[in-house]
DNA sequence: CTAACACTGTTAATTATTTCACAATTTTCT
DNA sequence: AGAAAATTGTGAAATAATTAACAGTGTTAG
């Protein structure tokens, strides 16, 4: 398969979720226009989308929802499934770790770091905190791919750099400083602070 | 003015904390190619984004960072300020609301909303939460103009329009649940799970 | 005093993403 | 059966965002 825009693999994992609601609700076929409605896009982008991953439905029948979650499984997910470790336990770092305790199956969290020793050894939403020094050595042999980090700012960027001296081969950062990877490392940035300042520009454009 | 692209906005937020960061270290001026080193992006991209909103820097010295940091503000932020509520007081909305608590002076935290009788009246870092049954009213007697959603998936629809009714201007919604709002009505949507499925995905990519 | 350098600001080119427009085909209706 | 309606798949056009290229201009070094 050729290249996927990073957009469409976005919409991809919204899709898979939107349409195992519906699969949940004893549907069975669906209309690009139906997924179009629930993710209040439009109709074409969801075709387009289905057409770069190769799926193709039937003609006015439309798409066949278990065979498309399928689909969008083997493309986004990897077979054997990926580990992922939460680094910072912290407010936003617990709150993550229980949201997703047994969400994704092929995304397991199963294990947190932090350097505060009141939480080394302790259990989160059943997952175990190992101390920060530990990361490298767990991150080789629990084979751990992926890392979430919810660390305080200012130890952001050190710890990246453990991070991928680990061998970490993805990184979503929650934190507001960016940080730096070589190639071969994915990463994710989000800053919350961002998106609430977006929302106040706008929000002052339209009132303007 | 004309205008300003998303991208652009979500950048000058970011340009705005470095800056800060900076001016607090003692930095009076800085180049394009020292905040493109922060955040990893290129120095044209800081030029591009400082001509748009009408900024001119001195040939040779770089940019005035206080300067700076005030015409962001002056962009970003309205005069006398923005009110925010957050609603659904749960695991996540507990975390950002004391996260949030006076970190922008001018995006207020005045109110939390929950329906559970446990959480009504009681007071989370310093916020007041109300019974969502009073949400129309409190907003429009605080003249509250943003909302941060962290309600149950499945109470999200039902809420953003219970929100668009009581006349807010701005939503941010941490919700998986994609919602429908009128145009006079700022939308921000963010997907943890996305996130994480997209650096499962180009992990694998990688790998392969 | 002049040349080389180090920056900014901007136009033009490129790349990425979305939307338009419509051919093709199946189903439904008469 | 033939016409109308519904729906997919996709090339081409439009829009949005990034990057390249470079002119202009102080500054420094010789
Ligand atoms: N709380 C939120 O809602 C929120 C929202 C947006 C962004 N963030 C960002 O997420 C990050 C964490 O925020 P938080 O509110 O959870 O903070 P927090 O202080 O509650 O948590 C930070 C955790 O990191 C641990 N820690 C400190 N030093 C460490 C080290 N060297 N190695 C490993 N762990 C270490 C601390 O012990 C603590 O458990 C911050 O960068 C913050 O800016 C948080
Ligand atoms: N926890 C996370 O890290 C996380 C991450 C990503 C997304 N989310 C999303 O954020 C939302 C909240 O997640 P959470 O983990 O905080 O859940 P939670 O169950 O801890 O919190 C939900 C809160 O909403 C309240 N609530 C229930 N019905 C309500 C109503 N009708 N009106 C107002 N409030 C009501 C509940 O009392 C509770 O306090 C969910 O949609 C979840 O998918 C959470």
């Amino acid at each position: 398969m050729k290249h996927i825009p990073h957009k469409t693999i976005e919409r991809l994992s919204q899709y898979r979720r939107a349409l195992l609601l519906c699969l949940s609700k004893g549907k069975d076929h669906i209309f690009s226009h139906e997924i179009a409605k629930i993710q209040h896009i439009t109709p074409v982008q969801v075709r387009r989308d289905l057409m770069l991953i190769g799926y193709t439905g039937t003609l006015r029948k439309g798409y066949k929802i278990q065979e498309l979650i399928e689909l969008i499984g083997e493309i986004i997910d990897s077979k054997e499934g990926q580990k992922v470790a939460i680094v910072g336990i912290g407010n936003l770092g617990r709150a993550i770790i229980k949201y997703f305790k047994n969400k994704r199956p092929k995304l397991a969290i199963v294990a947190a770091f932090d350097s505060d020793p009141k939480k080394i050894g302790k259990k989160f939403s059943g997952v175990t905190c190992y101390n920060i020094s530990d990361m490298p050595k767990e991150i080789k042999n629990q084979n751990i791919t992926i890392a979430i980090m919810t660390v305080p700012d200012d130890r952001t960027i050190e710890i990246a750099d453990l991070l991928v001296k680990s061998g970490i081969k993805g990184i979503l950062n929650f934190t507001p400083r960016p940080i730096n990877v070589p190639d071969n490392v994915f990463l994710e940035e989000y800053d919350m602070t961002t998106s609430i300042e977006k929302v106040a520009f706008y929000v002052k454009d339209v009132q303007a």
